[in-house]
Parts: C-alpha cells; sequence; structure tokens
RNA sequence: CGGGUCGGCAAGACGGUCGCGUCGGCAUCACACCUCGUGGGUUGCCGCCGAGGAACGUCCGGGCUCCGUAGAGCAGGGCGGUGGGUAACACCCACCCGGGGCAACCCGCGAGACAGUGCCACAGAAAACAGACCGCCUUCGCGUGAGCGAAGGUAAGGGUGAAACGGUGGUGUAAGAGACCACCAGCGGCCGGGGCGACCCGGCCGGCUAGGCAAACCUCGCCCGGAGCAAGGUCAGACAGGAAACCAUGAGGCUGCUCGCCUCAUUUCCGGGUAGACCGCUAGAGGAUCGUGGUAACACGCUCCCGAGAUAGAUGGCCGUCCAGGGCACGCAGCGUUCUCGAACACCGCGUGCCCGAACAGAACCCGGCGUAUCAGCCGGCCCGUUCC
RNA sequence: GCCCCCAUAGCUCAGGGGAUAGAGCGUCUGCCUCCGGAGCAGAAGGCCGAAGGUUCGAAUCCUUCUGGGGGCA
C-alpha cells in the first residue's frame, strides 16, 4: 500500500506521464516512468481498464501492482512519476512476475539509486 | 428408509510479516489570527473501527435537495380478479377463478371482444354473416338407356383447418333440420341462501347457441410535474474580450404542445477562465427479545442494540497452520450378483497414507422490493411410497 | 449516477405476426482467356444473441438475462 503522499493524483499527470514519459513493455504491465524535479518524492499511479475484469479482479490486480510498489520505494530515486498500465494477462501473473516486471522496468530507466 | 415439495440459517477460523483510510489521544514542525490561547495543516507513535446477501443489474417504488407554491388541460407512460398490508410500489399476505400434479404444492401482464376499427396466412365451398363445393331429395324437360339440364328444398354425411355456427340418442321427413323430445354443456334473466368482496350453492323461466386475437389500435377504472448528491449550498481562486441584432418583445423555470404563473431584463453568436476545500455524509419507513391485536402480510407497546464513509477512490499484499468436505490407493469386516466353487465384479462402513481444498462477488446519498449469480453445507414443516411396532 | 441504441450468411445491412428469412460484397464450381483480372451462369453458407411467455402461428409482440456501442452532467 501507499501513503498518499506517494501517489499520483490528478488527470493531468497521469497524461503527463504517459504522453511524455519512457515507455517500458512487459507481458503483463506497461510502465511509464517521467523524470520531475528532485524535491517531489517518487509517485505511482495504476491504470486498470475494464478488459481486465469485474470490479473485484481489478482490485486484486491493482493491488497487488500497489503493494509492489511500496516495496520499491525504498530504493528509488525521489523526484520520478510512474503509472502502471495492467494488461488483462496480469489476472493470471503471480505476484513474484509483477515484482520482477516492475523492478526491471525501473532498473532500465534508471530511476533506482544504487547503493 | 427412499422420493418429492416449501421455508429458514450461514457466507470459514487462527497466526506471522509488510502496509492503507476515517476518527480520537499524545508529541512534533512551520503558519495564520492575534496576544499567552484558538484554528486548520505536516510528520511520528498509540488506540478504536473499517464491504454484501446479493454491495451486482438498474427493472420498479419512495425519502432527501433544487426548480417561487407544485398549477390546469391535452399528449405520453404505467398498472389491471377481490379484500387487506405499506411511506409507496409493478412488492407482500389471504382468498376467488382457470390450468397442472395421486398429494404436499406449483403456475397465471387474470378488466372489457353485444362502443367502434382492424386481423385471422396456407388449406378449404365458406373464416364471422351468413351462405352452399361435392353430396342428398322433389318436380319438370330432353334422351331407348346409362344419364344430362333447369327450378326448388336441405345442411345429416365428405374433406380442409388452430378454429366450421351446440353434443349424444330418438321422434319426424321426399331428404333433412332444435322442427319437436330427453339428458348434457353453455348463455341471459329472476328469486332464495352464504360471503365485506371477487365469487359460490340451490330453484324457476327464456331463446335453442353466442368464434378467436386487446403482450393489435382502442374503451373503462386507478396512478404519475421535472431533474437528480456530479442534487444543492458556503468559501477560496482564475480570466479577455469581440461581433451582430434591437424597443417590444426575448430568454429561462419546464423532456412534447396549449394555457396560466413567476423570474431576469438587453438578447444571440464566437472566444476566454475554473475542475480546489468544506457542508450535504451517514441513527434510519433500522434491527432483536417479549407482550397485545390480526388466519397472515403487518401494526402497536416495553426494553435492549447499533461505531465503513473513500474521492485516481481505503477496508489489503505475501506466507503458514487448521477445518467442512472431496478424490485416489491399500487393508479389514459385511452383504449382493455371476459362475468353471473359490475367484471376479459392485455397494456401504471402519482404519491408514497421499493429493486437492472454498462459490458468486467490492460500498460511493440513503432505504423498500423485484430480477440475476452462487462451491460445499446445516436445520425445520408438509406430502407420497415401502417396512416394522 | 442517469439514459439511449444495436445483435439476422464470413463482412455490411433489409425484413416490424403467416417465406424451409432476402440483397450487395466475399467464398466455391463451370464458361470465356495463352494466363490472370473483368464479365456470364450456377451453388454452398442461418436452429435470426440466450431463456421463458402471449398467440393456431414469433426473426417480428412482452419479460428477464448475455455481449457490444454511444450520450449527458
Amino acid at each position: 500500500m501507499l501513503a498518499k503522499a506517494n501517489r499520483i493524483r490528478t488527470g493531468a499527470d497521469y497524461r503527463l506521464t504517459i504522453r511524455r514519459g519512457v515507455r517500458v513493455h512487459a507481458p503483463n504491465t506497461i510502465t511509464y516512468v517521467r523524470r520531475v524535479s528532485d524535491a517531489t518524492p517518487v509517485r505511482f499511479g495504476f491504470v486498470v481498464s475494464k478488459a481486465v475484469g469485474i470490479a473485484v479482479v481489478r482490485n486484486t490486480v491493482r493491488r497487488r501492482l500497489k503493494a509492489v510498489s511500496r516495496e520499491l520505494l525504498p530504493e528509488l530515486a525521489p523526484g520520478h512519476d510512474i503509472v502502471v498500465r495492467a494488461l488483462p494477462a496480469s489476472v493470471q501473473a503471480s505476484w513474484t512476475t509483477l515484482q520482477g516486471e516492475i523492478r526491471r522496468a525501473v532498473d532500465e530507466v534508471g530511476a533506482r539509486c544504487m547503493p
């Protein structure tokens, strides 16, 4: 789960991240990362369309993605907006699969701060 | 014991770890008012609470809010046995009628087809108002004759169809026919009895007989003003105006039309800005025990109980143990069937081991219903069959 | 939150109580041509989205679902 400060909360931010951000494809997800100023903390947003399933299924997928994001949070450099779009296949994906996909996407963009 | 039918209950438990949201408390950091406190906010810790029986579909009915009071008529829409319940309903209860079932019980958008209009394909002579294709019968004419033609009487028989103008039997007749008779079905009227009523029971009389479809238009009776919490309100913030028409209407409230009422007065078109916070926002036609009234739905009274309120949207992610139960294998015992007579097969019970292991589904203003989805279960009423006492 | 529309042949659509449901494109076969296209002739392909009801009779009327598409604030 994520605190309010770590969530993208306006439609404008979503639009900017998806249009201007770097895109990383994976079998179950598409991740968009956009660099903003260093002062703001890392913010996550999730897009789960109706094509994924009914409300219960969509909620489960979104909560899994939130849990993955929460665990990744301490490793990330501040000043990034990240939007994760869940594809219909993500219903069958296990938690470890999703975790791997997001971690790889963040690595590729270089948003992680290596200690 | 087996089968059926109706109703109700419940919607896994415990733990580890990492987290989220509202509210409350303490602390903390800046800030505003302002003068030693108050207000909202940041961060941290602690505590309480945190999805459903359908939260779903949005098919109905309400509350609530705004449209000045919620106005009139038409149009439009809904409902349709009777009586009751309810805030209201298309819901519920009881009863009536019709249909199904041995029964418990189930099913029915159940007013009107002598107010009118329309439709009834194909087949058939004829499809709604009477008529007559093949027949049957009488008379006359023609013909040696089989027969043919004309006039008339019939509707018993034939075949078609979902449906053919009462049915069966008899009298009668040239042949026939409710023409007449008996019984039956059905229609109308009157009388008596029962019921609040739909309706039921019985008797008498009449004419002998009336098609179906209103989930076709329609008629009758009853009901319905419009929009919806993104309703509506308070505060803060942002921006840029331009063009055209013009003094008697124009626009809006108000989805269609007419009238009426009210409000605003410049109006129309193009362009520009905003998408923040707070209130509404959760205790209500609420639930439970008992009592009273009622066949029941339900109503009344007393006492007790209730603690989700998010807003890119919390109520969870990962893991473990157990449990209801299910599957497979092996062993033991019982019983049944088959036969080559000690084996094969099937069923149930017990034990051991392994494996699987919860369905449908996520609040967004709130209720009452309906409809739909739902793994594995539990409890009870009633009916039928079989056996035993 | 409220509301509307659609579902018929592989595709796009007609048909609004009486048909074993029709048109165009496409597919297949044959003719034509040296070959292909075009053209001509012919054929196949549908329990009309699902279930229930009204009716003698339903793709059509009614109800409830299923799956799509769209609109408003």
